[in-house]
DNA sequence: ATGAAAGCGCTAACAG
DNA sequence: CTGTTAGCGCTTTCAT
């Protein structure tokens, strides 16, 4: 059933059906009513093929997922953040595009997306440090929100990001508070923004109490099961170990609590684990002037407002980035719970 | 740069570069390489949509994950299946539509995919024991692969899977031979076919011993931590606890050791753990008829294998399933190493 | 071996 | 308010 079927069914004109469907205000609502219902009973779908190549327009947002190592994407976070933005795009009525790309094939990737035509908007996923994507992109003049942010970068870009600065140093504090002393960072990879600015938020904690964090006690890799308990064991294996950890990742904590078991400690009595995920403050940016904050919504909640956030600069072009950023109250202690009980004892 | 000014460009018609492009065989090799090479420097790609819309192939696959609940994307399963499967769709010029839809739409949204035009082939994840989707795929005829099976299904489909009842009757007598009597079974939703087969794994491990399991010892849920945290909590504090855990998720596992942490229990002495994951075994299968085994394949591999056979099924209408059926030899105990150690202890 | 023309299904001027 | 006429960028007969 196409547009043309339909229309010699109602004895209209395509355009009339066409029109009627897409909600042109120069029909008569008699037409209108007679077209949908006709449009409802014979299961019309309109061609989005044909439909993108009239009107230029790709209805579909792409996720670039860099794929450097393979771990990567088991990152929980990930996960959940498509999934709300998925809930967005077809509320919408966007397609998602997901691409997987090796890291040397990330420019030609996005000029490709780009010219392709197969989308109008992109969402950039695990930013590193130095990330020479925001450029490439501002470049292409394509709309996209990065998911993170590029701290290095200081041309501007639109992101959503929670504030991993401050969860850490809050998450820091609070074992500090707890009479802490020997803390071990388990983090991610040294090069990704957030595990930067995890750091910075640990340093942070200690330096505000005339206190110097130990670089023998911080460790930064792909965040598997496997580096945790790696990690974990030489840290324990120190003459003078540490009484606490905060990791990076729930995947890295499960095997950092597996050291702890092998080593005979107890959980929570001779050592606890601070975890932090998925249950922090995200934030959003367009720039400079305040937008909104979204304080304690879930990783789910900012894959929304990426998706909101995007596909608003892909139809409203010329508003470009709404210069937006504010930085939210985290407040850790309202945690999940129950993964914070193991610390707090 | 679109195929006509290319063309104008090389004072050629649009349908002789096309072809050029496309490997027709009319063509001298003279002017294809000439029309190779221009399309090269200048940076010529064809618009998807337009081809689509003239081929009729959208060359796009759907991956369609129903959203019943919240964590079920969080399963690292699923994530890098897809990884895999995105890595053969890029090699192969297929694009990778990602669709999150709440159970009620499922229908509504296949259908759609379908008549709208925009994909050729469907991947379904994380089906039910009674799976009503594989007969309406059957009736709407779009090639699919299932992640997974549908156990109760009569119908003949498509799957890749990995061993489920295998690797949990192994685990299980592992932990058996280790002298264990009182196991937990940590598992999925009681609904997933995954989880019943695993089991009926367990199950099976205590009855070829002519022992039996204990109800009691047994519980089902969403795969989160919190749930690892809590079952485990319950079964530990019955009067004849556990001494061993198979648990089925790496996440749900971390709040099974949390709860033994918490317990004073020492693991790999007091109280050991096996926890299945992705270090399983995949099986494919198109019908009937022994197609081919992947012993110790990773997930990611499972992924590449469905997108494989998808494409497979695609292209190649008529070959329709290839009828293959193959039970992998499962060896559990060559699994990542390091996460069956706690329990080898 | 190459080109002209028609058309994939839809939307968007431009009439009326 | 409705219809006619052109495309969108590509592939594909059918000629030559």
């Amino acid at each position: 059933m196409k547009l043309k079927d339909l229309s010699e069914l109602l004895n209209l004109s395509p355009t009339t059906v066409s029109r009627a469907l897409n909600g042109y205000p120069e029909v008569s609502e008699a037409t209108r009513r007679r077209v949908r219902e006709a449009a409802e009973t014979h299961g019309y779908r309109p061609n989005v093929r044909a439909r993108s190549l009239a009107t230029g327009r790709a209805m579909a947002i792409g996720h670039v997922i860099p794929l450097s190592s393979k771990h990567e994407m088991m990152n929980p976070v990930f996960t959940d953040f498509i999934a709300g933005a998925g809930e967005v795009y077809a509320a919408q009525g966007y397609d998602m595009l997901l691409t997987i790309v090796p890291d040397e094939l990330q420019e030609q990737t996005y000029r490709d997306l780009r010219t392709n035509g197969s989308i109008d908007g992109l969402l950039v996923h695990s930013p590193k440090l130095a990330e020479q994507r925001i450029h490439l992109l501002n470049e292409i003049g394509i709309p996209y929100v990065v998911h993170g942010r590029a701290s290095d970068c200081n041309e501007p870009y639109a992101w959503v990001d929670m504030n991993n600065t401050h969860a850490f140093r809050r998450a820091t504090d609070l074992l500090l508070d707890l009479g802490h002393r020997r803390i071990a960072l388990v983090n991610g990879l040294a090069d990704m923004d957030f595990a930067i600015r995890r750091q910075a938020g640990f340093e942070e904690a200690f330096a505000a109490r005339g206190l110097d964090t130990d670089p023998a006690l911080i460790a930064g890799e792909e965040m598997t099961e496997m580096f945790g308990h790696e990690a974990a064991r030489a840290f324990l294996a120190q003459p003078d170990p540490p009484t606490a950890f905060l990791v990076s990742s729930i995947i890295t904590a499960l095997g950092v609590r597996r050291a702890i078991g092998e080593t005979g400690l107890r959980l929570g009595r001779d050592v606890s684990i601070v975890t932090h995920d998925d249950d922090l403050s995200y934030l959003q940016n367009r720039g400079d002037v305040p937008m909104f904050t979204a304080t304690r919504s879930s990783v789910r909640d900012a894959g929304r407002h990426a998706a909101r956030i995007l596909i608003d600069m892909v139809e409203n072009p010329a508003a470009g980035l709404r210069q937006a950023l504010l930085e939210a109250e985290l407040i850790l202690g309202q945690s999940t719970g129950p993964r914070l009980q193991s610390a707090a004892e």
